[in-house]
DNA sequence: CTCGTTTTGTTCCCGCGTTCACAAACTCCT
DNA sequence: AGGAGTTTGTGAACGCGGGAACAAAACGAG
């Protein structure tokens, strides 16, 4: 019982451990840039700012894709937690809520770098609706549906205003997202089989500023 | 040995806790709003979207704050959860790099709300100074120390793009900010005694990837 | 005043994540 | 070919955080 359902390997890996992979992704992607071949788990988790052991176990989750006595080769195992990530492929991205954050998000490089594009951009306001940001235009949140279906769309953003945010989050497990990242700062809730991440600034300002008065009481 | 230096309480709180105390409060004040007085552990958690267990237990490292077969008075709840944040002070705030995320931060309300005020936005970019933004004037990076010196700045946000963002980081540390959120995809490092905080949007989105891309695996 | 009801504060247990430490494996030099 | 030096992959120990479950405390009804 409990066999593993699959033949195909499938383990899953922590949490914890996702969470870093793009971090170390991304220190590849610089050490590929200075034309580094070869790197050590020392090497590379000093420029991802973890412990050596740490991100040794990390990886001996994806396999044995190190060698022994010499290290990884930077290349190789780029490609390897990009494919394990899932970046290897390209996701289809909507945005809801062209404010300020919205603009920014749209024109965010990280949005558009390899492995994602923003397919819409969405806004109930409709005297938005035509703008164009980042080539891409605005059009009404009732086209949802419509743009989700045609496109392919999994994941969608919302950088509405927390008033909106819960309905916003309800129209697109409606009509089929199953990831969502959220900017909004309210809480939403998703029936279980979607993926909420939360991004709220406001959050990060007050455990900053809880240490900073904890630091002050000396 | 190892007593407690201080004969003020100065317990300290889980970091898992002092991370949702802040949604605690979100929620606590949506409460006030609607004019509730009181309000249950089950009530609470509910609204900030956490286990009524958990709920208690976070706020049992506070103090006891509430009333057994009754529940927490709102308004008393929040204040000492404020307090204890740190958010019944009025902290100054530096951003740095008013590009298209900076232009959102310095607009967004959670930076403006109670306890958190944008004394200083600033750009090494000088075509861009003498520009205002949110009714504050974009000055030179090179003006920080004074700026720092003069407003007693704690906490600095790097919105810079990622090659620049640890050198903002060491000019930040230098003239005495001890805690620094940073938005650009790069790891920096700071001396011990200083806090980081790091908001990711691509990193966000390749966790989001990694678990659509499971999903799809069936 | 006593009993039943409600809800908090806390104890106990379990599982996850981090870190240390070491065996296994590879390279290079002689 | 063999030994010294390096570096990976992992087993084991430890500590933190989450959740269930319960005792303690307040309230209200009779």
């Amino acid at each position: 019982m409990t066999a593993r359902s699959s033949s195909e390997t499938a383990r899953d890996i922590p949490e914890a451990t996702v969470a870093r992979l793009p971090v170390y992704l991304r220190a590849l992607n610089t050490l590929a840039d200075e034309a580094i071949r070869t790197c050590s788990s020392e090497d590379l988790a000093s420029a991802a700012g973890v412990n050596s052991a740490k991100l040794r176990k990390d990886l001996s989750y994806l396999g044995s894709y190190g060698t022994r006595g010499v290290g990884y080769d930077v290349d190789y195992l780029r490609y390897q937690i990009a494919r394990e990530i899932g970046v290897t492929q390209d996701w289809a991205v909507v945005i809801v809520g062209i404010g300020n954050l919205g603009h920014a998000l749209a024109n965010y490089s990280g949005f558009r770098s390899r492995g994602f594009h923003v397919v819409a951009l969405l806004d109930a306001d409709d005297t938005r609706h035509g703008e164009e940001v980042a080539g891409v235009q605005v059009r009404a949140f009732d086209d949802l549906e419509e743009i989700v279906a045609e496109q392919g769309v999994a994941i969608g953003v919302i950088a509405t205003p927390p008033s909106g945010a819960q309905q916003v989050a309800d129209r697109m497990v409606a009509c089929g997202i199953t990831s969502i990242l959220n900017f909004a700062p309210t809480v939403i809730t998703v029936p279980s089989g979607v993926d909420v991440r939360k991004v709220d600034l406001s959050i990060e300002l007050q455990i900053l500023a809880y240490h900073e008065q904890r630091k002050a009481q000396l």
